[in-house]
RNA sequence: GGCCCGAUGGCGGAGUGGUUACGUAGAGGACUGCAAAUCCUCGCACGCCGGUUCGAUUCCGGCUCGGGCCUCCA
């Protein structure tokens, strides 16, 4: 754990070591939803990503300070920066108040942290609990950087040194944002470029989030809001602010330039910008519009377990586009599973820890793991390592108990549970299941029977009905049988 | 129109200037009444055309194809 820790920055598209701010501290901050309908599994790929940065980062020995916000004030539905937010929207189509609407969607987005094992931040950071230091913050930058429209007020991107370099806009205000854009521009905009920082609320409508401020009734635009939560909570200059790629073309230029702003200086606010790749699915991109989208709770439903779905993720670098299908899904399901059976066969034989002294060959694959990991958080380098002291042949004659306690150290940085997960455990039933376990396990006790009377045509005969219920027969296995996915 | 990225075996996905992970699927074997599960063993790939090089999947250029962003999005 002594090898150093290397992040891709965004900010400078390279590799670098990981400097604290405050030494033996990473503090973090992380992008989190914006509540007004349920996560995506593509969503979540986001927040495994920043667990695994997390836990390595506490893995290397530093006091994390992990922030998540929750978006409960709701960003634009049309492209210029007027008319209706999403959440007055789905609030209005619900006929629930939008503080419930926000509520209901935070709750499953925490009900999906959870399944998928990863860590409590410090502080959940809740928008709408920030307004007035949104204010504050606002009305420090507002002479120097803004002005004021009819619509709101905006952040004027000239004023402000290499706007838009994290997103490497090839001319600054020159290039294509600042000319040909495709986007309908507010009128009265000194550039297309230019942001909200302040939405007033049109005249004469009333809505359910709105707050005052010198500029009017209204909501602070959606860029503010983070620049206002991570510096308040973490300080700026922080060490990390993690986010999905597509922040890195617009949220993130935004808020890099409300942070210059504000602190008065060139920095960006976060010494590295890290962003994940996305969870593509062929048919299109994951959309929260486009029927039946893929959430956490489906796979669920259909019987797979959460942390397979995490072991997909960690599967794939976190830079790279991961394609979903449910033929992937169900092969990090068996590779959990198989994983999880080997560690089950290894406390079998666990024994009693003796001596702390570490076999050569465990600790190189602990630098390997830990190479990996410190190399951009290559997991799926990482779990090769980490699979080997379960199973590998060449380690078979060392104790159980000392390649048990490596998997454990392994998997404070992988979070897939593997020490306390069992097989039983990976088999949910599927929603459309027709029958349950109690059914299963009366039907093979009547097969058992038959077997032992040597009846093999009843005992065929149940297997065959178990079938076509979707369960699948294992003899020669400890669980018996298992739900066919 | 602008900017950016990618192309690796059936699928997913690492990585490398020369011996090319790993998972899953598949094949063979063990086990089994049979099957499944499990275990053992084994195939299978680096988009196309040039260039650099003793040697390129890896570096450079071009091409083709695919994707992302430019509007809310992880």
């Amino acid at each position: 754990m002594t090898s150093p820790l290397r992040l891709f920055n965004s900010l400078t598209r390279k590799l670098e070591t990981f400097t604290p701010v405050h030494p033996g501290e990473a503090r973090v901050y992380s992008c989190g939803p914006t509540v007004y309908n349920y996560p995506h599994i593509g969503n979540m790929r986001a927040y495994v990503f920043a667990d695994v940065l997390g836990r390595t980062l506490s893995w290397k020995g530093y006091k994390l300070t992990h922030v998540i916000n929750i978006t409960d004030v709701g960003h634009l539905t049309d492209d210029a920066d007027a008319g209706e937010d999403k959440l007055e929207r789905a609030a209005k189509e619900r006929a629930q108040s939008i503080w419930e609407i926000a509520e209901h969607y935070t709750e499953a987005y925490w009900a999906d942290i959870k399944a998928l094992n990863i860590r409590q931040p410090a502080q959940w950071t809740i928008a709408t609990k920030f307004v007035p230091q949104m204010l504050e913050f606002a009305q420090s930058i507002a002479g120097e950087h803004c002005y004021e429209l009819d619509s709101g007020l905006y952040f004027d991107v000239s004023t402000v040194a290499d706007y838009g370099r994290l997103a490497r806009m090839p001319d600054g205000l020159d290039g294509p944002l600042g000319g040909e854009s495709r986007i309908d521009s507010v009128d009265g905009k000194r550039h297309p470029a230019d942001f909200a920082i302040w939405r007033k609320t049109p005249p004469g409508e009333t809505r359910q989030m709105e707050w005052d401020s010198p500029w009017g009734r209204g909501a602070p635009g959606w860029h503010l809001e983070c620049s206002v939560m991570s510096g308040e909570v973490l300080g700026f200059p922080f060490d990390i602010h993690t986010g999905g790629i597509d922040h890195r073309e617009i949220h993130h230029p935004n808020e890099i330039a409300q942070n210059q702003a504000f602190c008065h200086s060139d920095a960006s606010g976060a010494n590295i910008w890290m962003h994940n790749n996305f969870l593509v699915e062929r048919s299109g991109k994951m959309s929260k519009s486009s029927g039946e989208f893929l959430r956490l709770q489906l796979l669920i439903d259909k019987g797979y377990h959460p942390l397979a779905y995490r072991l997909m993720c960690l599967q794939a670098h976190y830079r790279s586009e991961l394609e979903f299908s449910w033929e992937g899904l169900g092969a990090a399901l068996t590779r959990l599973k198989r994983m999880v059976m080997g560690l089950t066969k290894l406390k079998a034989h666990q024994g009693r820890a003796i001596q702390l002294s570490r076999d050569p060959r465990l600790s190189h694959q602990l630098d390997e793991f830990a190479a990996a990991i410190g190399d951009d958080l290559n997991t799926p380098r990482s779990l090769t390592h980490l699979e080997l002291v379960i199973e590998a042949k060449t380690l078979s004659e060392l104790p159980a108990w000392e390649r048990l306690s490596l998997i454990e150290t392994m998997d404070q940085v992988t979070g897939l549970n593997l020490l306390t997960l069992t097989r039983a455990d990976l088999r949910l039933r599927p929603k459309a299941a027709s029958v349950t376990e109690a059914d299963v396990e009366a039907a093979l006790a009547r097969r058992n029977e038959a077997r032992a009377a040597k009846d093999f045509a009843t005992s065929d005969a149940i297997r065959d009905e178990l079938a076509a219920h979707g369960v699948e027969v294992m003899d020669g296995d400890p669980l018996g049988w298992e739900w066919k996915l």
